[in-house]
DNA sequence: CGTAGCTTTGAGAAAAATCAAAAAGGGTGG
DNA sequence: CCACCCTTTTTGATTTTTCTCAAAGCTACG
């Protein structure tokens, strides 16, 4: 399952963060980004790599620059379950713990900038603004918990489909506009129906009866076309 | 639904909250609690008041002294979905936000230590400790959503009515110690499926099971024993 | 071109929902 | 304290949804 990592860890200022001004990073002074970039890393992965475990020490934090991440816990027996995706600018890493509650992995192909732990928890304590910004983005990511245990408890296979679809087009590019939409799917059909808490061939069902009722297209088994956001949207449920 | 509601609005110091150190008002010097009290009312509420409606303006915070409290959100089509629960001496409000993400309301009998918003604020403002337990506070909100998200998706009837019992047999006394446990449910069989993603004739049937299994005692409907709370544990998959 | 890994499709089985009705509690007023 | 009513819970029969097992179709890649 995991394959080779191939990191290039050179010391970069997080011109991504800086540039943009989002994520933590712009919470942060000219003085305070400086120091910063002194301790970070710019590192890349594949998809499918582990980049931390469930119940292993946590080891440093990392903003997404680019790619798509997934939260995952597991039970004794095996079975799955996806408990969260991260994007671009998301912070990965628990503050303060000393130990993973989920396991970590790229679900695409990843650029990351990676910071030590004990650098990032001292600037948090001397910049209330970048504490007030982390609490910001763990109350945000109770609410998306939130909403997708409701997709996950009281939608059918169908709706929890299209819940997704509807999350992956809305979230890949946040600054897009307009009713139609096409994108890349970055998690393949096991990880949906782990995210989903269904089987590859439900998920696979309900696609194609996505598709046949004209909700989507399948261009390619990963590239996905929405002629109509608003309908899809009006399908899920909420 | 709704039931009348009698609050006694009487000014009163914390000493629910100060005595036993626990919530947020340990994080409080003797001074800032002191002032705090000058704000906070203890009022009561029935099993059933909604205290606080989904996309309904946030007009101030309170911590639970005593009952529980279940926060729901609501499909357009009526579904709902119980996405949190929560026990003395959680903070029930989310800071800084001007609209609930969901429903509050209460499950059981309750009594609440209720703050002003604008004071509460003020105080995280100037209190890092205070903002670092509610930072605290919301991270473990977000592993429970996260440990429930596997309940809800990767776990059978039976596997999630054990785990929601375990769930109140620890939750209600935590200080409880021992294999056995005796509780009175806080939640109606209509509520345990809301919460569990589960009709209610299939949590009844569960529960009908488990006992014939000797996993727990049905004394009265709310009224449970569990024998053997390792047996309970063993048997909700993680 | 062949192979390995995904993905789709099909048929049958299992789990949970739905519809229906009986039983058990709980509170009220007599 | 008891009879009654209303609500909640349990149980039963049937239907629907989703899972499981099986096989075929696709894709990508060496």
């Amino acid at each position: 399952m995991r394959k080779d990592i191939h990191n290039s860890n050179i010391p970069v200022r997080c011109m991504s963060c800086e540039v943009r001004h989002k994520g933590i990073c712009g919470a942060l002074s000219a003085d305070e980004l400086q120091a910063l970039s002194a301790h970070t890393r710019l590192v890349n992965h594949e998809a499918g790599d582990e980049l931390a475990g469930e119940k292993m020490p946590a080891e440093s934090y990392a903003t997404v620059i680019r790619g798509v991440v997934k939260l995952t816990k597991t039970l004794e027996d095996g079975r799955q379950q996806i408990v969260g995706l991260q994007f671009a600018p998301d912070l990965l890493g628990r503050l303060n713990a000393d130990e993973n509650a989920v396991s970590v992995e790229a679900a695409s192909d990843l650029n990351l900038c990676r910071i030590p732990k004990v650098a990032l928890e001292r600037m948090v304590k001397s910049n209330p603004a970048l504490a007030e910004r982390l609490m910001t983005q763990t109350l945000r990511e109770l609410d998306e918990a939130r909403d997708w245990m409701v997709t996950l408890g009281r939608k059918t296979a169908a709706e929890k489909v299209a819940s997704f679809l509807l999350l992956i087009a809305t979230h890949l590019d946040p600054e897009a506009t307009g009713d139609r939409r096409q994108f890349d799917l970055p998690l393949s059909r096991a990880d949906i129906a782990d995210f989903l808490g269904l089987t590859i061939e439900t998920v696979s069902r309900q696609m194609s009866k996505l598709k046949a009722e004209g909700m989507i297209g399948i261009v390619a088994n990963r590239h996905i076309n929405v002629p109509k956001l608003s309908k899809l949207k009006a399908f899920c449920g909420s």
